[in-house]
DNA sequence: TCAATAGTTCATTATTACTGAACAATGGAA
DNA sequence: TTCCATTGTTCAGTAATAATGAACTATTGA
């Protein structure tokens, strides 16, 4: 199962967590995402299916740079997981206040 | 004296507020608003002296547009403040989560 | 009235985001 | 093995957003 890049835990900056998540799409991709298991393929994980998906992939890899979320590929699809630990060990309670506004 | 132009209360939105604070800059304005009595003349709460004065202006135009800040003009120059009250009874806790991590 | 100060607005350039098209990689069926 | 469907990426072009110098408005004070 590889793994793609990401950037290590302490690298994961404020500005491009907040960036991330300020695009209401990527906001409910993360949701979803936490809300399923943690785990979801890229398509899966589309808010709205009409979405192209090179934009989808675009947002997806707007999430991993940012830091918060790992993306593994298992066979043909890509399985995403947010990065919880990491993201709260470095923002304490950022994500838990974030995702509590999100529609 | 002369209020500008803000977003009521309710039309505030997550997305504003956290693209407003996802720059560094635009989040330290905000942090020396805070810290500063709350208000302060635009080039006071510029955070490097050396920016363009448009761009600082175009930040602050930002920072009002996402409902963050209240801009009044008082003779030649506009006193900020940070609307505390309306982003903790729109999105509680927000504010000070994000604060809490900046520089 | 003239100059100084504080910001805005405008126009231009630079960066970033969105999308269709072509591509690579995996897995399953014939 | 070969072919094909599926998943997602990369590329290139266009659209939208950001940054800045220059010109402008408004207020104050000499």
């Amino acid at each position: 199962m590889v793994q793609l890049v990401h950037p290590s835990k302490d690298d994961i900056t404020l500005a491009g967590v907040l960036s991330a998540l300020a695009d209401p799409m990527r906001l409910r991709i993360v949701k979803s995402l936490l809300g399923n298991d943690s785990c979801m393929s890229c398509t899966e994980a589309t808010p709205f299916p009409g979405m192209a998906k090179s934009t989808l992939s675009h947002h997806f890899r707007i999430l991993r740079d940012s830091g918060l979320i790992q993306t593994s590929k298992r066979g043909v699809e890509h399985r995403n997981v947010v990065r919880v630990d990491d993201i709260n060990a470095r923002f304490p309670k950022l994500l838990e206040t974030v995702l509590g506004f999100a529609d």
